[in-house]
DNA sequence: TCATGTGAAGACATTCACAGCA
DNA sequence: TGCTGTGAATGTCTTCACATGA
């Protein structure tokens, strides 16, 4: 059971591969086939295979992978034991959207405090969340033990509030902000900056014509 | 200047490159060296040399690379020739924050169509783009001649929305519904699913304690 | 002396192809 | 027969290391 063995492309592939299985009525189909689940995932089947023996998953050969307990078998992979809370600060529009979009998906995760500047927003509630003011944060996070941070702020104050959440027992940033964070390297960043996708996929689109 | 040949991790960086190019004051500094523009952008700098060596643009071994026309040589690979238009499907929270943000951060890129199936919604002026209904959405699509697409629609029609694109001539989608697109292979797409994202970071924020 | 450009090596990831089993 | 599980082969991407040149 090393986590920190798998690489990250199987774990963004487990998370998908659930993500399909939960979207399988159980009462219509109790198994899958790596083929199946591939074509689903948009996965080669041999890649399946790899990924599920990677956690040490196996199936059968005359039914293939039994749905619910392989569900389960990623759940414990992939989850956090007991619920883990998120911190995300920057209550501008990308902020709010993910707030939105994300409350209440996930079982053992939580957007549970969420942090601005801006007089305006401080000890509302936005979204089912309580906003905090950001010089809190720090406390917050600590008195939460949270260890996962978004940041959704302007550019200019994103390596502050990342050196703030760092400092306060953050682990893993999931950053929307277009910059490049500076930070240890055992922290965990994914950057997500939106600009640079749209680009991206601009690019390509005129690759394909 | 075989543009296909490009692997989308040097995309990617290319990107980044000339973001972070642009931030610098060019009264201030002309020139640049691989492995400052390395720590900038937090790739390595042999990786640096790499992939500009892939755009054949060279710099000199006496002062680095000239800032302003490796801005320009990236863009030259980069970018559109001329302005290129983008479609939006789905003025929710996510679709809203989008248009917000990228609303004219890219000169040669503009979301220029966006539609949605709320009557609230339709022929309003919305962060600055008229919202059509998804009906008319293939004709504009195709009287735009707009080759990208942008899905922000929830789970359920987002497939649907994706082939009324394709069929109007879209070849790159931005997809941010939860949900694997069947889609022919010369089309680009690109995934952003946000629970995915916040799932992988949860699980990477324990892998480092 | 110090940075570029790049062949060669290395590290990683994917896919093949088939043994083994129900 | 048709699946899984997996060693081996094949990509693909990154990094090394050094010849070259200013």
């Amino acid at each position: 059971m090393e986590h920190h063995l798998i690489s990250e492309k199987t774990v963004e592939r487990l998370i998908l591969y659930r993500r399909i299985l939960l979207t399988i009525d159980p009462e219509k189909q109790k198994n899958i086939v790596s083929h199946q689940l591939a074509l689903l995932t948009g996965v080669k089947s041999p890649q399946v295979r790899r990924d599920l023996m990677v956690i040490g998953y196996s199936g059968s050969p005359a039914r293939g992978y039994d749905i619910s307990s392989l569900i389960e078998s990623i759940g414990h992979f992939i989850d956090a034991p007991v619920k883990q809370g998120i911190a995300l600060a920057g209550v501008g529009n990308i902020g709010r959207a993910i707030i939105d979009y994300f409350k209440g998906r996930r079982p053992k995760l939580d957007i549970s405090a969420i942090f601005d500047i801006d007089p305006e927003k401080i000890n509302r509630v936005l979204h089912g969340c309580r906003c905090y003011h950001i010089d809190q944060m720090e406390a917050i996070i600590r008195a939460g033990k949270i260890h996962m941070g978004i940041i959704t702020v302007p550019a200019d104050s994103a390596q502050s509030v990342a050196e703030h959440m760092i400092r306060a027992g953050v682990t893993g940033i999931l950053n929307y902000a277009p910059v490049k964070l500076v930070h240890p390297e055992n922290i965990h960043v994914e950057n997500r900056d939106i600009t640079l996708v749209i680009e991206k996929v601009a690019y390509f689109s005129r690759q394909v014509r």
